[in-house]
DNA sequence: GGGTACTCTATACACCGTACAAAGTTAGTC
DNA sequence: GACTAACTTTGTACGGTGTATAGAGTACCC
């Protein structure tokens, strides 16, 4: 049984297998092997269950889904995956590892740097949002996650951050860049499940509440809500949300290092 | 059908009913109703909800458990709340209502009050971890949230922001207080599901990881994470952090506000 | 004393991850 | 060339989920 417990991304299997997958080479089959051939790959499914969670998020990744969408049944997939949790593993690690990394200029000021780090992190949350709902603590440590780990501690360069200090300011533009952006798929995903736009959803919602609203004992959240429902016409604005919060981490940033630049 | 879909909290019913259902008072029943008393209450069934939740994450609470544990069958439920996502939300409104909410000193410096929102706020995600997993955009608009909402926007008094900025910088304390926690939850519930602490985890990857691992190809990580375990003990240190992500997220806001103090 | 609105219960359905066992396919060994 | 062992693939089955539906029983209004 067991089933499908907590947040998934765990290497609950047996270790070294879990590594053996993350770090496969291309070498398919090693040749002297009974049996029938393997009619897939392993990247042949984790590509499909990258399809389907990039599609419909996680609810959308079952093992059946992925088994249809490859031609077979579900059990087939577990000669190849020891079971949903290293599947997602792996998706995890194929993401990271197909992330852009542009090499930094030799002069490029550490902002620039910070700046490209944040924007590629975005882009990956917006390509794969089920990337938010994922533990990433104790992640698969395979050739995804290393590079990226490796790539991003060079933004920090020119910083005088020891190394301790480093992987701090790395974690913590990670999770705000994280933040920002689960409020912005957040925002989307209700949008698109209630299949109603905010403005329609407060239009609803806004009699109702009138109703039992006491403006009197809120009034600064009467007072500043409105005023943001009216700077941004009542939508959620993700575009303005993640500038705000990439512009404080940099400031914070700058005020922890105190270089310039 | 239907079912769980998605990361639930959504207000998917029917508004008018959720919005009743959040702001009821006290007053159990409206005394000329028909039919046999309710032998429970919306409270009872959102603190059983609660105590499952609390204990053992939005995994163990399931409408049969919460029914379980009041003494009676699950289908009872659904004439005290629509359905789970419900139950949630109301959950969601319980939690923000009962947390503290000491008044400000008229002379406390923004820097302490917006520290103090931070703190109540990692101990909220720290006694309900089930938290971190939910959507918060278009929260349920209860008491609880707006009492909440109403608060911790006072602490930003007296940086010179405008009423937008204001909520930005508040979104943006929030979500890197979730940052933090989602982190530190993370890692407490790996150690825990896998009945293995940091130390002994790297004990058994470690072997394993060095016949992949290329050292020459990701030297920065190597050190980097090396100086990091060896400063923690191998353990990833919550507090440190968090008060990391907090000091830095204050003098990004500082940065902004200018304002001393 | 109906009728009616309500509470609570029992049953049932579709879906999930995956354990288990059987059937079919290939390679190595004699 | 036959046999065996290892492997892939499949079908079936189990215990779990949220909740639709239908029924049984209860308390109020007329």
């Amino acid at each position: 049984m067991v089933a499908d417990k907590g947040k998934s991304s765990s290497g609950a299997g047996d270790p070294a297998r879990t590594l053996e997958l993350l770090w496969r080479d291309g070498a398919a089959a090693p040749a002297g092997r009974r049996g029938p051939r393997q009619g897939l790959t392993v990247d042949a499914v984790v590509d499909a269950g990258l399809g389907l969670a990039d599609g419909g998020g996680l609810d959308a990744l079952t093992m059946r889904a992925v088994a249809q969408r490859l031609g077979v049944t579900p059990m087939t997939l577990y000669t190849y995956v020891p079971g949903k949790a290293e599947l997602i593993d792996l998706m995890l690690d194929a993401a990271f590892l197909r992330m852009e990394r542009p090499p930094f200029g030799p002069e490029e000021p550490w902002r620039a740097r910070v700046t490209a780090v944040a924007d590629a992190n975005r882009a990956l949350y917006l390509r794969h949002p089920w990337l938010v709902d994922l533990r990433v603590v104790r992640a698969p440590l395979g050739p995804g996650v290393m590079a990226k780990y490796e790539y991003e501690l060079g933004a920090f360069e020119g910083l005088g951050l020891d190394d301790v200090a480093r992987d701090s300011a790395l974690t913590y533009v990670l999770g705000s860049v994280q933040a920002s952006a689960r409020a912005e798929l957040d925002a989307r995903a209700v949008a698109r499940e209630s299949a109603m736009s905010d403005a329609e959803w407060w239009d609803t919602h806004e009699p109702l509440l009138a109703r039992v609203f006491d403006e009197e004992k809120f009034p600064l959240a009467a007072r500043v809500g409105e005023a943001s429902a009216i700077a941004y016409g009542g939508v959620y604005d993700a575009e303005h949300a993640y500038a705000f919060g990439l512009a404080r981490t940099l400031d914070g940033l700058a005020a922890l290092g105190g270089a310039g630049a």
